[in-house]
DNA sequence: AAACAACCTGAGTTCAGTTCAGTTTGACTG
DNA sequence: CAGTCAAACTGAACTGAACTCAGGTTGTTT
């Protein structure tokens, strides 16, 4: 499976709109969506402002395709993490590393993702941005749904004990991204430790 | 233990400052900070949009406000609702319980306060927007210490398993306000079965 | 080398948030 | 109960970042 690329090789050599998207990752992702100026991103890429418009029709644009991209690639990672697994803790024990097998770059897009998600829930007057804010609510859902998947999979095996499998589905998934609020590289826990930590977590509230 | 109020008594009688505040937690909570206009509360309140500044140096100092209080009323509830435990696990029980026992408006500052956290990383320009958030990041951190001083509280007592202390609170933390991004009043699960659901996950991940 | 699409720009517009320069309201004082 | 003062308020003007417009440039293709 494919996972989806900032750099987008469907465009044309001279294109810069993966650079825009790795700029905006960097800025959105460094000093939040709010405090960055769009101008900024077009200074950091090294055109006019105005150019941008060929590439995102908004500020909005840009920060919904990144979303959506992040989103893309979770799923895709933990389908990818998860499709040889068949013993339910240890699926279940893969998909939380794999939620942590993350670059730096994708730590900004998480947390660009994590604070700016509440986007999602309103319609857009525009017909792109619109575009990308249902393919990310959908992605949303196909994610969530990736995890009550596993849950009930392993709840009819009998490995875990019978719950409510979409609402934990939804505490698993918002103990994991809630990471993303607070951690930095730079930080004194090394990322592995975290993950280990919740991957004990997650087994501890879905398996006992 | 007087917990914070959106109407503050010590404001003089003919002040709209908590009808202010009520009717920005409304908006906020329902569309969101950024999609709502601040001339919209005036329109709410019933006074012009320059009134506003009379009682906030900007619409971010209003959302600070906030976010404060709704961080010092939950602060405030978690040492109420633990003070007269003893019992490791039933303190941590009570911890949760009282997390989830809100009123509708709270719940809209949960919400606020969840989607608007990052505010709270970068400095402010003016003074008294600030001076707002340097409190709620005080009281950001008093919280993550009311859950760490109750983990380790059990883990002393030898009734949890030894964690790091810091880490596993963040989680429980996270898991906790999680739930605020997604629930809603309206919804098909009543919060009396979350709250339950939660607790439960909460105990495995720390106690056992 | 002509044609065309992709790419880019400076000048100007818009709109929400904010400032300014006062005016009104009502409680309290002498 | 007239005068005073601070709190509360207002319409008009300002600001700055996002965005539009009306074209200009660049590189590729035939």
């Amino acid at each position: 499976m494919a996972r989806a690329r900032i750099v987008d090789p469907e465009q044309g050599p001279r294109s810069k709109r993966g650079a825009i998207l790795v700029a905006a990752v960097e800025r959105f992702g460094e000093d939040g969506y709010e405090n960055t100026k769009w101008s900024e991103v077009a200074d950091r890429v090294g055109i006019g402002q105005t150019a941008l418009y060929h590439y995102f029709e908004s500020k909005a644009h840009c920060l919904l395709t990144i979303m959506r991209l992040e989103l893309q690639r979770s799923h895709d990672q933990f389908v990818e993490a998860t499709k040889d697994e068949t013993e339910p803790v240890e699926e279940l024990r893969a998909a939380v590393r794999a939620a942590f097998a993350v670059t730096e770059q994708e730590i900004r897009q998480m947390r660009i993702l994590q604070a700016n998600m509440s986007l999602l829930a309103t319609p857009r007057k525009s017909k792109r941005e619109e575009t990308e804010r249902v393919a990310a609510r959908q992605l949303v859902q196909m994610v969530e749904r990736d995890w009550t998947n596993l849950l009930m999979r392993g709840m009819s095996k009998g490995a875990y004990p019978v719950r409510d499998a979409h609402t934990l589905g939804l505490a698993v998934l918002g103990m994991i991204v809630s990471v993303w609020r607070w951690y930095r590289p730079s930080g004194a826990i090394p990322l592995s430790e975290i993950s280990e930590m919740i991957e004990g977590c997650v087994v501890r509230m879905v398996a006992e």
